[in-house]
DNA sequence: GTGGTCTAGACCACG
DNA sequence: GTGGTCTAGACCACC
């Protein structure tokens, strides 16, 4: 797995966990990769793993059976939607509407990106 | 002024000039606020200010006299509409999107907040 | 059975055991439940009750037939409150104590929370 | 600065930082230790520390001037008193209170400690 | 096997 | 100077 450069890794594998919840790849009850196994196969130390892991059981979309590993919560989607969801709208939209402002990016851009993503979303979830 | 957490200061200042540019409060040829004014009044350290005026000027937004100070192009605002704004599309929104589709957040919420936004600048403008 | 987070789960069960002895679910001489069937019903790992007996035992708070199980001993509730009375005194009170100090809780919190639980305990002792 | 064994590092430092507040050690607005001052002076590795500011910083305790330090927010006490007073009466107080039970400690040896430790306390302000 | 913690050491952006 | 992050490697308790 690649990483963007502008953003801390440990912080964009919290969001790679939470598109695989949303997306299905692991349903509620379902047991995630141990720390080591996760940091192995995205070529990051464990660490980085656990601080992942970390933020989102704090937010309890994950929770944590001893000597056993992690396990996405019941209403996880639901915790993500909240919670994350509550977190962009206070903190990262006020922003993206300023810029959209100053920049003269117009709904139907976004609308645009959103639709292509979505079908990009849907032939992968095919394949 | 505050500054919000997740973004370099000298970055929210820079985007702070670009704003006072794009809504008038400098018209092409001012000249802008020195760097100890613009620190003082922003409450932040000088080194920041230089920062962001070295941003702007890189990207020929405004311009330097020597001795005299910083004055915005004649074509700032053009400028400011091609360079940042081709970085906040490629840098920003793929991110921004994917969000969108996580945490279900509606184009309308979008368009409605852009609406609330531009409102704000209207009744600012009057004032 | 649920688990603190906080605390290891074999220590949770033997405290388990303490109440049950305490409360006279199990008296002096009594035979404990064999291992797999705490374990089963505790929904915990059998070698985790392993480890909890163990405790008890090497405090000689319960005794062990071979090949029969394990036995409440004469004396369990004096050991009980020699042994674990030290232990709690002398590691954890000093915690409390400073926790209390640091959060401004008061005695009468304390005497409060104790009756009500005393209560609880004889409503449950009735059923 | 000695640490016991059955509590982590990183959190009995931020109890060391959530005394000194409260103590009166660090005032509101004053600016904390960096990062690695605290940490040479406790013998501790930088990153046990960050992780003891990095939970005061979450229960908003204390703040963060990028680049110049953390510092004790004006509402530190009362954030403290709030959040971790929460903390130790749902947390721990029905430990206590059971263990009280289970093991006979009555009402006046908890209230004689916390005498004796208010006395302590007062004696190590004098000096 | 699992996660939890700690250390040592490094590099970076920021002010 | 400040904090923020990441790696490598180790040891531990627990299940």
């Amino acid at each position: 797995m690649e990483f963007r450069e502008n953003e801390a890794i440990y912080a964009q594998v919290a969001t790679f966990v939470i598109e695989g919840i949303i997306l299905g790849k692991w349903a509620a009850g379902d047991k995630l990769p141990s720390v080591r196994e996760l940091a192995s196969s995205l070529q990051v130390n464990p660490h980085t793993v656990v601080r992942a892991y970390d933020i989102l059981y704090s937010r309890e979309v994950i929770s944590n059976k001893r000597g056993i590993g992690f396990f996405v919560q019941e209403d996880a989607k639901e915790k993500i939607k909240l919670y994350s969801r509550e977190d962009f709208i206070k903190r990262e939209l006020p922003e993206i509407i300023k810029s959209m402002y100053l920049f003269d990016v117009s709904i139907k851009e976004i609308e645009e990106a959103l639709i292509i993503y979505k079908q990009e979303i849907q032939q992968t979830k095919k394949i």
